[in-house]
DNA sequence: TGATTTGATAAGAAAAAATTATGATCAACA
DNA sequence: TGTTGATCATAATTTTTTCTTATCAAATCA
């Protein structure tokens, strides 16, 4: 390991430059005497002479020629690492790894990813789709750089920032279409269809029905709302979902959608990053951008909607 | 123009390798605060974070990523300069701008450059050949590492080294063979062939004649020792040449050689290079290896001249 | 030869980088 | 829920490095 330093290597390309110790000096801005002794000392940590102190003209040795061209890659190179700080500091730029959770994923990031492909041309986007624990946890191994959840989630480590609120609706068999509205405790006692263990729709639909969350219920859980609907479509029993998810998947499914009597079951659903990260800046422009496709989303949506008294 | 170290560069590679100020200052052998406050004043510099702060763990940013990347190809390049000058000290590498006068090139040369490659087998040997005045010029410029040629030179700036004693011989036609020799006095009133201006052998011939150098003389100059010896082999005149052409000049043309007898002409032919050379130590070592194979090339000579009385 | 140019050297001042000591934060744990 | 331990940041001070001014020595130029 050889410890010269970029100021020397500066010196010494603006010395093979000029030819000129004085003039060198002039051009880095420092006094003569300032110049000669690093670059002495630079010949002496190299062990070898950079250039030949004729009586009236400074030469490169053969060394210095080389040296001097390496030290102009060097110098190069060094800039560069400029650049690339400021290019990564004005705008985002490369990779931004976000993780949402599966009952959000399909019906918003269609949009969202449009969206800030529109505003990011460079942003390079990978989407991880898995459930609220898993996501925290890759978060907090830097795995991730934000994650879309249900709020709160309270940890510590990470800022949150509320995206949308949506209403949760009830999905019954298409037969069943004007069978009066459940309320929270009835649902109780009918086959309620939930999501498996670790999305928390499944938990904030048991907490709606007052139950406590846990180990299997009767029936067999989904793996995903599409699962859900289809299994109620076949008459299997009765589910909720997240109103952003109607438009999609009442698509391919005859059942009937009805939303609740107040207080109707509602979630938060907002993005979350560490509050160390240092795309935190950006990460709240993205959260607005994500905000305004969940804006029109909601809005097509609830005209969809029948209002179930 | 960013104005980083590589000092920074070398701690923000340990700290990426480890992962860990303290682990990494160790690594540096220096404090953990030392190494921390380079590292924020590296950030500072470039404009953007460098690695994000956990609580429990330190971890690159995407632009730290990117960073360690070309601090690695910079750090790399800077030991290279190293290594490159530890080469060109060691032995003699590369380049070797060797010039030569031709009245000796022709003949010392074949030897000197085979003798040279195999002690230095990585030196990338130049030659050029062309009449002292020239030589003694592209030396002071740095067009060439070293000259032989024949001494004195006496340039203040020059350092210069005897390399052998040569005589000079006399030409005569193979039919004037057993003509007696003349002396210097009555050489100037036979027709003697010269080399053009310029040479100093036509200089040292002339001087030896009692002659003033200068003009043309009668016939027309020659250009090479060959064509004089040519032009005397066809009867044109006399010539002299210097003992160690003796051998290649004969070869292919009847003429008679006929040493002087005392004080017989000779000249001294030496190597010189700038007092400034850095490669002086080494031009010293490659004099002696010219020397020995100009003794070797004048033992061979020797026997071949009749001594004539 | 004397004046001028040019790079090296010396001594002191200024700046940078290191050290030790201490603080703040946060996770782990009782 | 306070305590502890780990970890990085900050502060004050010392040490080291770098720079400046002044001056010298060598060599060219007139």
């Amino acid at each position: 390991m050889i410890n010269i330093t970029l100021k020397q290597l500066r010196y010494f390309e603006a010395l093979a430059r000029h030819g000129h110790f004085g003039r060198a000096a002039e051009a880095c801005a420092i006094s003569q005497p300032a110049l000669s002794m690093q670059i002495k000392e630079m010949e002496e940590l190299l062990g070898a002479p950079l250039l030949e102190r004729g009586a009236r003209q400074v030469r490169l040795t053969q060394f210095g020629e080389v040296a001097v061209e390496r030290a102009r890659e060097i110098l190069r190179a060094a800039d560069e690492l400029g650049d690339l700080a400021r290019a990564s500091r004005d705008r985002l730029v490369g990779r931004l790894r976000i993780g949402v959770i599966p009952t959000v994923a399909p019906y918003l990031l269609p949009r969202v990813v449009g969206n800030l492909t529109a505003s990011y041309p460079e942003l390079d986007i990978h989407v991880r789709e898995t459930v609220t624990p898993k996501l925290i946890q890759e978060l907090g191994d830097g795995q991730l750089d934000t994650a879309i959840v249900a709020l709160p989630v309270s940890e510590t480590s990470l800022d949150e920032t509320p995206l949308f609120d949506e209403r949760f609706v009830l999905v019954r068999s298409a037969r069943e279409a004007n069978a009066p509205m459940p309320n929270a405790d009835s649902l109780r006692e009918m086959r309620l269809l939930l999501l498996e263990e670790g999305h928390c729709f499944r938990d904030q639909a048991l907490s709606f029905c007052n139950l406590p969350s846990g180990p299997p219920r009767e029936v067999l859980d989904a793996s995903s709302l599409s699962t859900l609907v289809q299994m109620v479509s076949a008459g299997m029993g009765v589910t909720l979902i997240p109103e952003m998810a109607v438009p999609v998947e009442t698509r391919s499914a005859s059942v009937a959608i009805s939303r609740f009597e107040a207080p109707e079951p509602r979630r938060t659903v907002g993005m979350v990053w560490r509050k160390s990260s240092p795309l935190a800046g950006q990460l709240a422009e993205i959260a607005e951008i994500v905000r305004q496709a969940a804006n029109n989303l909601a809005d097509q949506s609830l005209g969809l909607l029948p209002t179930t008294r």
